[in-house]
DNA sequence: ACCAATACTTCGTGATATGATGTATTATGC
DNA sequence: GCATAATACATCATATCACGAAGTATTGGT
């Protein structure tokens, strides 16, 4: 998918990776990949930027002596998801204006 | 809108709005309008892009005594649409990621 | 022993939307 | 008759952001 198309939903499809209980960097990438993919760069960006906007917590734990850094979504990055409901239903009418037929072309 | 989401449907959409005739800048942010705003230093940002890209071409043509920068799409800019339709098919699943709900708060 | 996979970090770059500002003409309200 | 709005296009500086490249370090497989 295009660069700019991908750029409106990275950050939501990164909450929604976590809306369902904790998970850390590695984890998110590969449960989002079927989705939409992004590099390990891109998404530690990402998460740095949610947790700025208090979207998301963090808490860093030991697992097999090694450090990892796990995500929890708050009220916040809830509400943003719920906002993105919202933002979908105005991206389906430009959809319709981009795609509708010509008058002249249009199907019977 | 938020900016992000805007920027993969702003190039897509200023291509929409000459694909049934020629039309000019003016004329095509109040087009937009209803569907999606954007300002005319974005607008013609956008228009000199497409232009380079050879999505669309440029005529100049006097009207009112006033200069006029008519702008006509060509069958890239068309392809680009197409194209377009296959990206939404891949938002769409995305979409599905974020908005699905928990299987313990899943609608029967 | 070697290499892939896991896991996170930092840096530089390029693309791009937007506000501010500018120029110039025509149309409209009072 | 004159100010103001609307039309029409152009340029510049700025901030945001995705991404590749490169780095550090540990674990697991062969």
């Amino acid at each position: 998918m295009d660069v700019q198309m991908k750029r409106g939903l990275l950050d939501v499809c990164v909450l929604a990776a976590i809306k369902d209980g904790e998970s850390y960097g590695y984890k998110i990438i590969k449960d989002m990949k079927p989705y939409i993919e992004l590099s390990e760069s891109t998404l530690y960006t990402i998460l740095k930027r949610l947790e700025t906007a208090r979207m998301l917590t963090v808490r860093t734990a030991e697992h097999g002596g090694r450090l990892r850094k796990y995500y929890r979504i708050t009220s916040a990055g809830l509400k943003r998801i719920e906002n993105f409901k919202d933002e979908w239903k105005e991206m389906v009418s430009i959809y319709r204006f981009v795609t509708k037929e010509d008058d002249a072309n249009a199907k019977k």
